[in-house]
DNA sequence: TCTTTTTCAGACAGTCCTGACGGATTTGTT
DNA sequence: AACAAATCCGTCAGGACTGTCTGAAAAAGA
C-alpha cells in the first residue's frame, strides 16, 4: 500500500489525465498535489522565485502548510516537483502546437509561430526565473538541466521531423534553430510584458524571411 | 557641512575619477562607498540578487554592517546606488570599446564584437540579475527602467554616429539593433557560462553577414 | 591640547521563513 | 459498526535578515 503511495505521486509527475484507472481515495491526494504544483508555478511567474515561500505556495492552493508539508515533506521537494510538472506542461504545448501544422501549411511560419507562442507564454516566465536563479543556485540547476535538455532534444527532433529537406544541411539547421532560438528568447526578455509591439512584429517577419532563406529548396515546394 | 556630505555622495554615484578636487577626508568615504557597491555588485554576480543580503556584502566590502548602514541607511538605498553604479560601469566600458573603433576598420564587425564583449561581461549577469528580479519588483524596476532605458539611447545614439550611411534608412537601422540586441542577449542567457563555443562563433559570423546585408552601400567602401 | 565631527563596530529587538510535532477529521476496509 | 490509515490543520522553536541604537576610534578644526 505504501508502495502503492509512492507509485501514485510519480504517475502524477508524468501523467494527469488518468485518474479513472485508480479509484482510491487517492484521486483527491493527486488533485491536491496538481494543485500545490500549479500554486508554485503560478507564485514563480507572480511573485518570482526568491520570493515563493510554503506559504505562499499552501495559501494560494487553497491548502494549509502543514496539509502541504505531508504531500511534500519540504520545501526543495516541491520545487522539485513543480519544476517537473512545468517541463512536461510546456513540452504538452509544445507537442500540441507542432502537431496542428499541415504539411500543407507554411511550415516554416507555424513552426516560428509555434515557438513564439511558447516563448510568451506566461510558463516561460516561470522557467527564466528558474534558469536565472539556477546559475547561482547548483541545487536547482541540478533540477533544471535535465528538463532544459530534454525540452531542446525534443524541440530539434521535432524540427528535424518536420523539415527532412534539411537533412543533408546539419550545419544550416543548427545554424537555424539556434537563430530562431536566441532570437526568441531574447525578444521574449526585453519585451517583459508579453505584448507583440512594432519591434516583435518586425523581427518575427524579418525572422521568418531569414529561415525561409536558411532552408534548402525542397523539390516539391508546393506550400511555399 | 551635512550640505556637503550629500553632495559628495551624490558625485560618487555620477562620477568617480575626480578625488583630487576635494581634499577632505572624504575622500576615504568616498573610497569605502566605492568598495561597498562593488561588494554588492559581485554578490549580485556571483550569489543571485535574492540572496544578497547586506550581512554579505559589508563582510565582502571587510566591513562591518555598522558602518555600512552609516553611509547607506537602508538595504534599498545599497541597492539603488549599485545599480546606478553599475550603469555608470557598463556604459563606460562600452563607450570605451566604441570609442576604438577606427574608420578604416571594419565597422560592422568591430561594433557587434564590442556589444558582444559587453554582453558576456560578468556586469551582464548582475544587470540580468536585477532585470529578471525587477520583473516581479516595481520598486526594483522603477530605478532600473531609466538605466535601461539611458543605456539603449546611448547605444543607438553612437550606433548612428557610427553609421552616418543608415540615416535615410532608420527602419533598416532599428531592425539591424534589434537583431543584434535579441541575438546577442539570447545567446548570452543560454550559454550561462560566458565561454565562446561552436554555437556562438558560427552565430556570432552568421549575425555579421545579415547586418552587412542590412547595411546600405556606403558610396565609398573602403573598409570592406 | 581640546573639542567636534565623521567613520566604524558590536549588540539589540522585531519580523519572516522553515521544518517538526501533536491532534482532528475524513476516507477506506473488514 | 469499528478499526486503521490517510489527509489535513494549528502551533512551536530555531535560524536568518533587517534596521536601530549606543559607544569607540579616527580625523578635522580651533
Amino acid at each position: 500500500m505504501a508502495l502503492m503511495r509512492r507509485a501514485r505521486r510519480r504517475d502524477l509527475n508524468l501523467e494527469n489525465g488518468q485518474s479513472a484507472s485508480m479509484g482510491w481515495q487517492a484521486q483527491k491526494s493527486a488533485a491536491t498535489q496538481r494543485r500545490v504544483l500549479e500554486a508554485a508555478i503560478a507564485c514563480f511567474v507572480e511573485v518570482g522565485y526568491a520570493r515563493t515561500t510554503t506559504t505562499l505556495i499552501a495559501e494560494r492552493a487553497g491548502l494549509s502548510r502543514g496539509a502541504m508539508l505531508h504531500h511534500f515533506p519540504s520545501k526543495a521537494e516541491v520545487v522539485k516537483a513543480a519544476i517537473d510538472y512545468l517541463h512536461t506542461k510546456r513540452l504538452r504545448a509544445f507537442r500540441k502546437a507542432i502537431a496542428a501544422i499541415q504539411p500543407g501549411n507554411d511550415q516554416v511560419r507555424s513552426a516560428l509561430r509555434a515557438y513564439w507562442a511558447q516563448v510568451t507564454h506566461p510558463l516561460f516566465f516561470a522557467f527564466v526565473e528558474l534558469k536565472v536563479n539556477g546559475r547561482t543556485d547548483p541545487e536547482l540547476a541540478e533540477i533544471l538541466d535535465p528538463a532544459q535538455a530534454a525540452f531542446d532534444e525534443e524541440w530539434t527532433d521535432t524540427a528535424r521531423e518536420l523539415f527532412p529537406e534539411w537533412r543533408d544541411d546539419p550545419n544550416g539547421l543548427e545554424t537555424a534553430l539556434d537563430l530562431l532560438q536566441y532570437v526568441l528568447d531574447g525578444m521574449a526578455l526585453n519585451l517583459a510584458d508579453g505584448r507583440p509591439n512594432v519591434h516583435s512584429d518586425r523581427m518575427l517577419d524579418y525572422l521568418e524571411s531569414r529561415l525561409r532563406e536558411l532552408r534548402p529548396l525542397v523539390s516539391t515546394r508546393a506550400a511555399e
